[in-house]
DNA sequence: TGTACATCAGTGAACGCGCGTTCACTGATGTAC
DNA sequence: TGTACATCAGTGAACGCGCGTTCACTGATGTAC
C-alpha cells in the first residue's frame, strides 16, 4: 500500500476488520488489539477510532458480519438441498459446523460472551443478522410436518440438534478431534455422519411413535 | 485471616487456585490476573512465585484438578447408576453436563486453547487426570455388547455423544439455552431429555439394524 | 529447655511492556462559486 | 478552469493503567545439638 493510498484510506473500515479477522484466527480473540490491528492496516494506532466507537464496537461488528455471513451460507445450502424436509435440515447442520470450523474467527467473535448469541439475539434476532434460531426452528417443524422426526414441541429437538453441531465444531476447533484417527479428512464426512445418524435414528424413532 | 497466617500461610498454593477460580467465574478466564489472584488471597503479589512457576502453571494446576474432579464425578454417577449399561453411559453424559455447568471455572481452564483437552490428553492421557475419554468409550461398547447402540466402530458414537453434551453445556453456559422458554428448571432436566433422546432414538437404531 | 542456624515463604520496589483512549494537529479531498 | 474553504481521515505524542516477572530483602519457622 502506497503512502497516498493510507491517506483517506478508502477502505480503513474493512482492512480493519480483516486484520482483526486474521489476528483472531491466529491467535485467539483475546491476543487480538487494536493497536497491532491498525499497524496491520498499516496505519497509526489512532486511526481505527474515526472507524469505531472503540474496541468492543469492532468486535461487535465482526460479530454481526459473522453472523449474517453463516446464516446467508446456512440459507444457500438450505435451498441447494432441494425440497426434502431432512435433506434441507442436514444441509443446514453441515453448513453450520462447515461455517464454524473454515472461520473459527468470526465464529470467536459471535460466541464471545460479551457479544456473541446470549441471551438478547434470540429473543430479538436483528434483521439483518439473519435469523438462524428460526431457520432451524422452521426446518424443524417442516421435518415433523413430513413425519421424519418425532411430533410435539420442536424446541427440544432444535436444541438438540444445535447442541450437536455446535458441540461438534468446538471439539473440532479446540483439536480433540483433530487428534483421532480417521480425522485426515477434514470435518465434512465427521459431520456428516454425525448429522445423518441424528436424523437417521429420529426418523424411526418418529416412524414409531 | 490475621497477619500472623499471612506468613507461611500453609495454604497460599490453595488458596490462590480457589482464588483464581472464583474470578474465572465471575468475569472469565482471560480476565485472571496473578496480581488480582494474589491481593485476593490477602498476599504480595510476589507471593504466588513461590507456588507456581508462572500464570500458565496456575492455569494448567486448574486444568488438572478440574479433569481429575470431573472424571471423578462422571465415575461416582457411573456407579450409582447401576448394571444397566444405557443407564450407565446417560448417567456419564449427566455427569459432564452438570459439572460444566455448575463448574464454569473450571471447565474454561480445562477447555482453554493452551492447556486444555487439546490433542495430547486424548492420545496421553495422563494418570491422575481420570481418563475421561476412555470412560465414554468402554461404556459405549458396553452398550454395543447389549444391544443398546448400534453395533461397529464405537469411535463415531463416542464422538456424537461428547459433542452433544459439549454442545449443550456451551449453549447453556453462553446463555442462549437460558433465555429460552422452560429453561428456569435448570439445565438438568434438559440435559436429561437430550440425553435420553439421543439414547433412546439410538436403541431403535440398534435394534433395527 | 535453650540456642544457633538453615530454610522457607513472605515483602515491596522496580523493570519494561502493550494496552485503550484522548487530543491537538495537519495534510488530502471534495465542493461551491 | 481556478480558487477559497469546509470537512474528512489521517498522525504522533501523551495519559494512565494493569500486567507478568525479577530481585534483594527479611521475618517466621523448624531442626540439630
Amino acid at each position: 500500500m502506497s503512502a497516498k493510498d493510507a491517506y483517506h484510506h478508502g477502505n480503513l473500515r474493512r482492512a480493519l476488520m480483516d486484520g482483526a479477522l486474521a489476528i483472531i484466527a491466529e491467535r485467539g480473540i483475546e491476543e487480538m488489539s487494536l493497536r497491532e490491528v491498525a499497524s496491520a492496516a498499516g496505519v497509526s494506532h489512532a486511526a481505527p477510532y474515526h472507524h469505531f466507537a472503540d474496541k468492543a464496537a469492532l468486535v461487535h461488528a465482526l460479530a454481526h458480519e459473522g453472523m449474517a455471513l453463516m446464516d446467508a451460507r446456512m440459507a444457500a445450502a438450505e435451498e441447494a438441498a432441494g425440497d426434502d424436509p431432512a435433506a434441507r435440515l442436514a444441509a443446514i447442520g453441515l453448513a453450520y459446523v462447515e461455517f464454524a470450523v473454515e472461520r473459527p474467527d468470526y465464529y470467536a467473535a459471535f460466541t464471545s460472551p460479551e457479544c456473541g448469541f446470549g441471551r438478547g439475539d434470540v429473543e430479538e434476532p436483528e434483521e439483518d443478522h439473519g435469523d438462524t434460531w428460526g431457520r432451524l426452528m422452521r426446518a424443524v417443524v417442516a421435518c415433523q410436518q413430513a413425519g421424519c422426526l418425532p411430533p410435539g414441541d420442536p424446541v427440544p429437538l432444535a436444541i438438540y440438534l444445535w447442541s450437536l453441531t455446535h458441540g461438534l465444531s468446538e471439539l473440532w476447533t479446540l483439536g480433540v478431534l483433530q487428534a483421532m484417527p480417521g480425522a485426515g479428512a477434514g470435518i465434512r464426512p465427521l459431520a456428516e455422519q454425525v448429522i445423518d445418524s441424528a436424523l437417521g435414528s429420529m426418523r424411526l424413532a418418529a416412524g414409531r411413535g
